[in-house]
DNA sequence: CGCGCGATTGAGCACTATCAAGAGCAGTGG
DNA sequence: CCACTGCTCTTGATAGTGCTCAATCGCGCG
């Protein structure tokens, strides 16, 4: 039991450990943290803006988002979590809930309560600045969405959006993905590029009839990688923390 | 010449102060970091997106922004920076510099080797999460920043950035300023909320033509805050470690 | 087989961008 | 003291990107 969590949690201390070096403590002290595993549905939230924030989440499995709703009603996510991701690091170190977190699918998540994140961190300087980092790269995720959606068309910013996606997909999935599956509907690809829905749906019929990319269902495959991340002016390097670069694994291989 | 030196870092230490509880040695130990203070013109760098980051800035007087150029030219500022306010502390932590900082008026800025913070941190917990939590803060006006442009119409961008910039003006002005000054040209408030110089412009009219403001050079008095946050869809939950609520201060005296 | 959500399509409109030119103002230099 | 220069603000006309409303289609699921 005990190692099999210690598998689960695996993706986190590599990330961590990616950012800062840990010694053996470090990682014992992160090993035997009391997470609790759970599996939620897709749709399901882990959390909602305004809340205290008492607990600390991990995503084992599955993808997720956060968003903040606008007094209109509408809806803008603000960034997309992937497995190895942490959910509401920002939350949980700040003492309050920005926004709001919600499944994408469904999926498997490591849940702490908070507490133990701030002894944790007190005790171990090193993990406590790779979390830390951890947290710069959201930010500076969020940096990059804040130029994407501000000053780019609808088709470089959904290029760009699925460029970054790519990038961060390597990172978490092993072996690399023969293809890339992108699970969000059209809606929340709208939602998380300030456009809306019918025009998400004409641009993407744009980007496949230019050989950009295929879709079926919701899975995406990227026919152009070149011409994509040109098309999205893209360039990982705010991503951090990254392997050089991501592109030698071939993202255009057919299903 | 070393109390003078304290007495511009008070701000900061002000601000870490309110994040984390900070003892004696901590405070010593900010107080005593071998900052060198600069004057800086309007228009000058700080930091260029790329760059190593090697240091690490505060601002003690002044305001700036801090950038990223797309594709096409076009200018995003993803973030604005009042007096009290680190300029480049995610840069500094993380080893490489995102984005561009700029001095938007003429200023003073205090200047330390990104090493000596480094070795603060693993030194001083309480300091370490104090930093920790000021790039939080950041990062949560970023998702803010998405959500204001991603989702939110001309008007009410606008207003929203009027509104974050009197409640973080309030801040770190003292006495309250008794009307609210906004250094920004026309085209530097376009660059923040995605719109064009132009459009800014006209909305900015229709906008005193309400009765929500007036205008004078670069300067901004807000005659009718209440229904500039209305406007704005302004809540100032997301600037965390605010003094209960900002807005109890006038801020519609005239000149 | 019917239900419901997501994808798709069409028509018309609105918000915002683009292009271009003029006005106000401050700093500079003759 | 007065052009000169450059920047920002302002205004007009026009175009276009992306939005709204509405209906249809496709498909997985109970």
């Amino acid at each position: 039991m005990s190692s099999l969590s210690t598998e689960k949690l695996k993706p986190f201390l590599d990330k961590l450990e990616a950012h800062s070096s840990l010694n053996r403590a470090d990682c014992a002290a992160f090993e035997q943290l009391p997470f609790s595993f759970e599996r939620v549905a897709a749709g399901s939230h882990i959390a909602r803006e305004g809340d205290p924030a008492a607990t600390f989440c991990g995503m084992v499995s599955g993808f997720s988002y956060r968003y903040k709703i606008v007094a209109g009603g509408g809806r803008q996510i603000v960034s997309v979590q992937v497995p190895g991701d942490f959910l509401d690091l920002q939350s949980a170190a700040l003492g309050m809930t920005v926004y709001s977190v919600q499944m994408m699918t469904p999926g498997e998540v490591a849940t702490l309560p908070a507490a133990c994140l701030e002894r944790l961190a007190d005790r171990h300087p090193d993990l406590h600045r790779a979390l830390w980092r951890e947290t710069l790269v959201d930010a500076s995720i969020f940096a990059e969405w804040v130029t994407n959606i501000g000053r780019r068309d609808a088709r470089s910013r959904i290029a760009h959006l699925l460029c970054e996606f790519a990038v961060r997909l390597q990172q978490c999935v092993s072996p690399p993905a023969p293809c890339f599956l992108l699970p969000m509907s059209q809606e929340q690809i709208a939602d998380a590029t300030g456009l809306t829905p019918v025009h998400v749906n004409r641009t993407l019929q744009s980007m496949r009839h230019s050989g950009l990319i295929r879709t079926q269902k919701r899975q995406v495959i990227i026919d152009d990688w070149n011409q994509l991340m040109r098309v999205g002016d893209f360039d990982p390097a705010y991503l951090v923390a990254l392997p050089p670069v991501g592109l030698a694994i071939p993202l255009h291989q057919s299903v």
